[in-house]
DNA sequence: GTAATCATTGACACCGGTGACAAGGATCGT
DNA sequence: ACGATCCTTGTCACCGGTGTCAATGATTAC
């Protein structure tokens, strides 16, 4: 210890009587080693404030310990979501997050994140919706040999490199919950299109309707960004039909919530006149009045797997769940039809 | 190049046939280089796709590249708008941002911060609010060698360290506008007691009716504490009184939003019946109906800033502006009292 | 024509850790 | 008592860059 800065591997030994080595040994908890010098390194280690630095690691062990969440998503709540389900899987450890966001619309998208992939090298990345679906993105992993787990809806069985969601199936509960309350001209407002999210949505939503026998009406299928006015837009087309539907599912929360401000707006009850479904359970759902019920998307549990699949060794990725459940989430939108 | 793995600056040199001191004078864009071997070197680079490893960048240099956000704000979108500010200050250049949520209510949140600190050695962080006001936290910065800039509304004329707004004159505006309104009973629901902002937003607010020779009467003032829930309870309160207020001024845009749903509720119209105005202007605020009046809170270029400020050299932080103007944003929630 | 100066480039140690392997001392079996 | 074996510990090179300073060759000054 020279006084000035940080204490370092060299100050430690030094001042313990030991090579670098066995304080190295001692931080990385290797197994051959004295109870005794362990003892008197720790205690040198406490004393003089010694925390290793995590650059030099890197370095030697050619990997680092950052784990990025790469990302074209501009909801706000999902970002979060996912922030906290990462941090919860890599806290007390010590990975550290990056939140890496990217432009797919620019002409230099894959060379942005191939420069972000080659200069950080993550040891880790986790692929957000909606440019998880992107194969190139994870040609690119591949290619610059970077550990990556997809968080999409898309069909997979790689379990290793994808946390994925029943959306489909709790969807198709949604309708049929919907349908068992007597609605059979229900509204679906779609997602953006060439998503592959609210396909899977849309999907569960039609085999509801075919099992049901009820027909599928294209008048009753709206279009949709995933965006609140987006929601204003297709509930005031779905209403003004001369056989306006009784019941409306949303392929997010934020167009349930657009759609049930226009019905309120124009007159009519949620859910006495008009039924609404939502997708996400966002915390905005149990703010609106009434509250909305929805479908609980479990993006936190996602992503806490997502990051675990990442920090174990790469054999025992595929040992954890792929799958999780998105659940109904009864509130008070949804009432059998007047 | 052994055929394995990414290029190196030895195995560039070796391509090239130059010193790797030569290429590291290239990749640095060093200006005492001819132009011939800068450009031989660099054909070669090219070439063979060489991109310098940051972890030995970062331990030769002793500095890293990482921009830490360090909070333990539960807002989606403050911090997604943070996040968006710092990525717009570093896009391009070598930069990337780290986020890190710490717990203040745990024991160890001192020392978690430290071993952050310690582990990591983020170039800079910027502290957000509410963390941001703590002053262990900053004594902990300078104690680690850590550039930092606090987000936060307290005075402090330290330029290179802060960004701040000018909350307090932003809300005395808002308030004078509800008076000029000719509102005189106004109701206030305030912010979590201990935190800097609702302190300055409180203040503005308690200026403008002092100058406006209005009373400020104790059963006008609600506590809060930034959350919907706590919206709805202040605003039943308020709303319950034997004389209610004609307008509600909340400390920020979830509990307005609160209040307006509460005042509904019980058969208020808003703005007709009371007025209510919020403070931060989360997109939410535009999406309610009737829209909110708010006080536009300039998150997104208050973590730009930050982060230049992080990023410069370090005399050069003074040099960003440090106060940014929150201003009013005038919707359809406020009208004359009936 | 030669010394002095400048512009370029290279040699080498170093940043702070880790892996591979060797060496030292204690313990064991015979 | 002896070598074989095991347990601990140390030596040394290396990860992939950068800083310092010296060496080289070209240019300028006289």
């Amino acid at each position: 210890m020279k006084g000035e800065g940080k204490p370092t591997i060299n100050d430690v030994a030094a001042a313990a009587k030991v090579s670098k080595k066995t304080v190295s040994r001692v931080i990385n908890k290797s197994p051959l080693l004295s109870e005794k010098t362990r003892e008197k390194v720790e205690a040198v280690i406490r004393e003089m404030g010694f925390v290793p630095n995590l650059q030099a690691r890197a370095l030697a062990l050619r990997r680092n310990f950052i784990i990025a969440a790469i990302h074209d998503n501009p909801n706000a709540q999902f970002l979060v979501n996912v922030q906290q389900g990462v941090m919860e899987a890599i806290a007390g450890s010590e990975f550290a997050l990056m939140v890496q966001p990217f432009d797919r619309n620019s002409a230099s998208f894959e060379d942005d994140v191939r420069a972000f992939l080659e200069r950080q090298r993550p040891h880790g990345v986790v692929l957000l919706p909606p440019l998880s679906s992107d194969e190139n993105l994870v040609a690119l992993c591949r290619e610059t040999g970077t550990r990556y787990v997809r968080m999409s809806s898309i069909k997979n069985d790689d379990a290793a490199h994808i946390v994925s969601s029943n959306d489909r199936e709790a969807v198709r509960q949604a309708t049929e919950y919907l349908i068992a309350s007597g609605h059979r001209r229900i509204g679906l407002i779609d997602g953006p299109v060439g998503f592959t999210s609210p396909q899977e949505r849309r999907g569960g939503f039609e085999e509801a309707l075919v099992a049901a026998g009820i027909p599928l009406l294209p008048e009753l299928f709206r279009p949709g960004a995933y965006t609140f006015e987006s929601g204003v837009e297709a509930a005031r087309d779905l209403i003004a039909l001369a056989d306006p539907p009784t019941a409306i599912f949303a392929c997010n929360d934020e167009m349930a919530i657009g759609a049930m401000i226009t019905c309120r707006r124009n007159g009519l009850r949620i859910p006495q006149d008009i039924s609404v479904v939502g997708f996400d359970d966002t915390p905005l759902s149990s703010h609106v009045w009434p509250s909305l019920t929805t479908v609980r998307w479990p993006i936190v549990e996602m992503a806490r797997v997502a990051a675990l699949k990442l920090i174990g060794p790469p054999e025992a990725a595929a040992e954890h769940p792929w799958l999780l459940p998105s659940t109904l989430v009864k509130r008070e939108s949804v009432t059998p039809p007047a």
